[in-house]
DNA sequence: TGCATAAACGGAACCGTATTCCGTTTATAT
DNA sequence: ATATAAACGGAATACGGTTCCGTTTATGCA
């Protein structure tokens, strides 16, 4: 039972717009969402009300559901644009300062990322598998970002070349997580910790 | 090893009316409620709606919530008994095996324990206070059954000594969760390799 | 054995949140 | 300016947690 029928073959007309472009309104409100969503999600936390978002972004629940199908749509919506942010920091970073450095930086940015989001952490193993796919995007999107700084860094013999960037993630992913109870401090140092480890791997050796 | 001792002989004090004993139905529906919630969370998880325990366990929900207050007491309830389980099996190990034997038995049976609650763990990261107690529980309860296992086997000679029971039951914990996501398999290979390593360590030295 | 009493029970009612449905509004093409 | 389909808003519905209260029943006592 589905009525989901859009490719028709017949009833367009050849060589004419088959389908109209994306009413300026729609996307407006798609961007609107997402900034309230995860302007909610971060004050109060990823179980806000779909209706708490809605009234942020200034729209009706009806418009949240028809750019989101279910809730959880939502937050991967938010998490992956989360995700893209910091991967997209990347190459910023390695423009503006030397390769180690922005390793460094890059890190630190990496730590806010999951310790700001713990809660999400937390749908990720919340059995739905509509996050089933999340954990992929995060390693996909965000290893090459780090293994283009750590290989920048490694050329410039700032640092060890022993480390692959799947076990330097996961490593400061797990710390951030862990050490985040203690406080964001904890967490920020644990990973600097980690960091400066790699750098002084290129003067010991 | 148990819970239920609060039995007193006399029953009624001098002069004034004590407490009446707990009812006998009450007492049978609250095993039964927690058995009915046990076996609903392994099959559902644990967000199981309420309605679904009370009416597996046959009883109204209004019982559910004179013994339950909030569905999360419930949850903590079936979980301190889980741990209480876990806890009181390595007496039982001990004097059924070999220290070796017996700890490394026991460290299997907790993987299970932890691998069959993913869910449980999704809960206490939820944010919910009501679960705050509950890591302190698992520490305060399995660190002494650890313990002592270690120590005995220790004490044969079977193991080597530096290791604490905290550290060892953390590890196996973390190793478990992650682990899981690889199948239960995994989950049960890496604790092994991790109990198999505290052996060598005793001969190595 | 029968009675009084308070504990325990059951489940309808209530509340809040996710999701659906559909009549109304509006951006866009002509 | 008009037609049209996309997009919208929000009332209605579904569902799960929690409360409330009238009814039942185990237990102590005469």
């Amino acid at each position: 039972m589905n009525d989901e029928s859009k490719e028709q073959g017949d009833g367009l007309k050849p060589g004419e717009k088959a389908d109209r472009p994306v009413r300026a309104d729609a996307k407006r409100n798609l961007d609107g969402l997402l900034q309230a969503a995860m302007a909610v999600f971060a004050s109060s936390g990823v179980d806000a009300p779909v209706r708490e978002i809605a009234e942020k972004a200034g729209v009706g629940i009806g418009t949240v559901y028809r750019h989101f199908p279910e809730r959880s749509d939502l937050v991967v919506a938010v998490f992956r644009r989360e995700i893209d942010a910091c991967a997209d920091a990347a190459p910023i970073l390695a423009a503006e300062h030397a390769p180690g450095e922005a390793l460094a930086r890059w890190m630190q940015r990496f730590v806010d990322f999951i310790a700001a989001k713990r809660g999400l952490a937390a749908a990720l193993h919340s059995g739905n598998p509509a996050f089933d796919p999340l954990p992929a995007y995060f390693q996909q999107r965000l290893q090459p970002a780090l293994r283009s700084l750590l290989d920048a860094a490694a050329a410039a013999g700032e640092m060890r070349t022993d480390i692959a960037a799947e076990d330097l993630l996961n490593a400061a992913a797990s710390l951030s997580m862990h050490a985040y109870a203690q406080g964001p401090e904890h967490a920020r140092r644990m990973v600097s910790l980690l960091v400066d480890g790699l750098r002084y791997g290129a003067v010991q050796r």
